[in-house]
Order: C-alpha cells, then sequence, then structure tokens
DNA sequence: ACCTGAACACCGTTCAAGT
DNA sequence: ACCTGAACACCGTTCAAGT
C-alpha cells in the first residue's frame, strides 16, 4: 500500500536503460552490476528481468541508446567531410559515456543502431563514389575509429573508474629513473609541447591527436579512391 | 608428508604466470580467475598470493611475459620495415595469446615490457630521422597498433572464449531481412570476396585487412616524414 | 497467477584460528 | 612462526515458496 504511492512511476525497459547509462556515466561501468541498478530504481534486482532478459541484453540497450546520440551526416558535405565530422561526434558522445567503448568491445556481434550507423557510413563512402571493394576495405581499416575510439594504447578516460578530479591522482611526475630506462620515450614526451606543460602526461593535446591520426587515415584513404585503387589490379 | 612427495615443483612466481597464460590461451581470459588458477596448480588459492601480490599483479606479469615473445628489431632494416616487421610480428604473438589486448587495455598504467617495446620502437623511428615532434604524434597516432592491434570494430578472435571449432558455431548466414536493413553492408559483404567465400563474414582476410591498414597508416606517416613535417609550421 | 526472498554457484581478498 | 580454512562482501541468475 504505502510503497505503492511512494514509488510513483512504473519500471519500464526504458526507464532501466537510461538508469543504467546514467549509472555507468557516474560511477563507472565496474560500478553497473544488476544488484546496484535494482538499488538506484528503488526495485529488487529480480525486478530488471522483467525488461532485460540479462546483463548482456542490458548492455546492447545501453549502447544502442548511446550510439543514437551520434549526430545524422551533414547533408551536403563531401564525404570526406561528412565522415570527419560524423566520426568527430561519436568522439564527443564517447567522452560523456566513457564506458562505452569496453562495453562495445566486450560483444560477441553489432547491435541494430551499430550496424545502422555503420551502414550509413558506408553509404556516404559510395555516394563519394567509392568502389565496394575499397568502401570494405576503409570500412575494416578505420575499425573502431569509425565509433570514435581514439584506439590509443593508454587511454586515460576509458579507465577512469569515477570521474571528478577528487578519485583522480594528479599526473605522477616520471621517476628519476624514468629516463635512463626508456630515453627514447623520455625525449618525445617533453617534445611537441608548449611552454605551460613541462610533465609527462600532461602536455598531451587529445583532440589534436585523435584529429592527427584521424587525418592521416582519411588523407590515405583519399590518395587511394583518386588513384582508383583496387584488391585485384588488372 | 604425502603431499610433500606428491607435489615435486615448488611453486614459483614464474610457474604462476606460466600456468596463467597457459589457462588464459586454453579456456579464455574469463576463466582465469585466482580460484581455478590455484586448482590448475595442485594449490590453495591463498598460496598465489605469495607470488603475486594480487590478480592485477598477476595480469601484469602474463603481459609482460607475452610482449617478450615479440621478435627484437631486425638490426640492418630501415624504420619502416624494422616497424612494421616488429609490428607483424606482435600480430603473430597475439594470435597465439587471444585475451592479451582485453588483459593490456584493462590496465591503467603501461608495465615494465610495454614500455621497453615502446621505446625501442620510437628509438628506431629516431635512427629513421624522425624529429621528436613527429615521433611523438606518430606514436599517438599508431596507438595500440604498435603492439599488433587490429582494432577492429568487432574482433572474432578477442572475444573467443574457448579455442577449437567444436565451441564456436558456424558463421551463420544473415537473414535474408539483412539486406533490407543494411543494404550498404551487405553490399561491401560480397565484394573483394573471391569466389570460394559468398556467405558474409567468412571471406574476410583477416591478414589482408591488417597490412592494408598498417600499410596505411606507415605510408602516410613515410610521406609526412619526407616533407618535413612539424606540429608548429613557421 | 504473480511476485520475490532465499539460494546457488561463483568471484577476489582478508584474517583469525589452528598447528 | 607459519599456513590456511573459513569468512566477508560481492556477482549474475534461478527457483520454489508464499501471497
Amino acid at each position: 500500500m504505502v510503497e505503492h504511492t511512494l514509488r510513483r512511476t512504473p519500471l519500464s525497459r526504458d526507464r532501466v536503460l537510461r538508469a543504467a547509462v546514467a549509472l555507468a556515466d557516474e560511477a563507472g561501468i565496474e560500478s553497473l552490476s544488476m544488484r546496484n541498478l535494482a538499488q538506484e530504481l528503488g526495485v529488487v534486482p529480480m525486478a530488471l528481468y522483467k525488461h532485460v532478459a540479462n546483463k548482456e541484453e542490458l548492455l546492447d540497450g545501453m549502447i544502442d541508446a548511446v550510439v543514437g546520440e551520434i549526430d545524422p551526416p551533414v547533408p551536403g558535405a563531401g564525404w570526406k567531410q561528412a565522415v570527419r565530422g560524423r566520426i568527430l561526434s561519436a568522439r564527443r558522445v564517447l567522452q560523456r559515456h566513457p564506458w562505452a567503448p569496453i562495453a562495445i568491445e566486450s560483444r560477441t556481434a553489432a547491435t541494430p543502431a551499430v550496424l545502422a550507423y555503420l551502414d550509413s557510413m558506408v553509404g556516404t563512402l559510395s555516394a563519394g563514389g567509392f568502389s565496394a571493394d575499397l568502401a570494405h576495405h576503409v570500412m575494416h581499416a578505420m575499425g573502431s575509429r569509425m565509433l570514435g575510439f581514439s584506439q590509443e594504447l593508454f587511454d586515460a578516460s576509458r579507465n577512469a573508474g569515477r570521474s571528478g578530479a577528487a578519485a583522480a591522482e594528479p599526473p605522477a611526475a616520471p621517476p628519476p629513473e624514468f629516463a635512463d630506462r626508456f630515453p627514447h620515450l623520455a625525449t618525445i614526451a617533453t617534445a611537441a609541447f608548449h611552454d605551460d606543460a613541462s610533465v609527462v602526461g600532461t602536455g598531451c593535446d587529445d583532440q589534436f591527436e585523435f584529429e592527427f591520426a584521424l587525418d592521416l587515415l582519411l588523407d590515405g584513404i583519399e590518395r587511394l579512391h583518386r588513384q582508383g585503387w583496387t584488391s585485384h589490379p588488372a
């Protein structure tokens, strides 16, 4: 009786998914357990299984929600600007949901929204005059970058459990023996920075590095396209 | 007394790490629990904590063991062939240890062996005449591919729990409605294949796609290097 | 018929009790 | 002093018991 009036909104698949995304955003993907999520929604864990078959389906629903936030392609632009703009939009979405790459890579098959997104990207290439042959290899070569993944070896954002500066320790200055053991890394760590960034790890401009890599790929692809590249030369 | 003679080899950090790598290779990373590993070694779970502080340190040790399998750089070659050859070697290592990318990406900081490997790669670039500025951005742009990661969005090998054909279901033919919902994907799925591969998912030549993407990046990098590219043009 | 508390089979790690 | 069984605080999911 009492609970009946206290909990106004009835549970729904949409409400479960939204709460799951919010919980992962705030507390990190490792805090997203069926039990935690149920508690967040004020229900018993078993109640969730009414709306999602299991945790895998929960993750799939979360992924589709996030991928749905990516901007649609800009109509007027050429293939290169259309692909570039959309990938940069995907990157902004991932910055709001740092757990998404881990969740996406953990799935064995693509969700409907991801398939639709990739299909649209291939459509952009086709409209730009790409052969099916070249488009195929381009999709493989771009890989997870198509969804805005940085593909860095150690991506600080994806492993950040909790947001907020309190949890993250300050960028530890490299110990003095670092330069002795890894001299070449030490050299490039201090290169390419402006005068205000002298400590390793603080100076990297993530956006610059992302666009550098993206343009390296897109420029190479443009060159192949102009040359009429094919995997089975006559 | 009896156990004393039955278990001949005493536990050691090295034996723990080797058993962990073997277990992950055979049963998948999700089967690598402290409890499973202890049972595999015929000891009580607590005994492992004598040789590794916790599971994170266990994973770090496994990663270093795997990275140690990558071939050293070929001495005579130019930077491009040296980098290319080493990345292809890393890829072969990862094919023996499909769990390694997941393990490496789960770590927040690089292990000593990974740092040494990356340092060596930067050294190769420097020896090839790269500025610290360009080498820095190149390392970011290559990212996890430097360790042989395919960076595909859905990498079948990394999510394969168990090896062996028995566990893997045959490559499911796409349902007839696939081509209706994702026409562009359907088009490129059947493109670039030879006549013996007509089903989606079976026809992709992983090695070809990997080298296509790798060469796309290396060719672009070579071009920047020849042009004397710099992040702060005069 | 419906809902859910308790249970099952795990997990990493701690710690006190026993030798 | 040393080792380890039991326990703690979790996890996803099942299922039978209760209303």
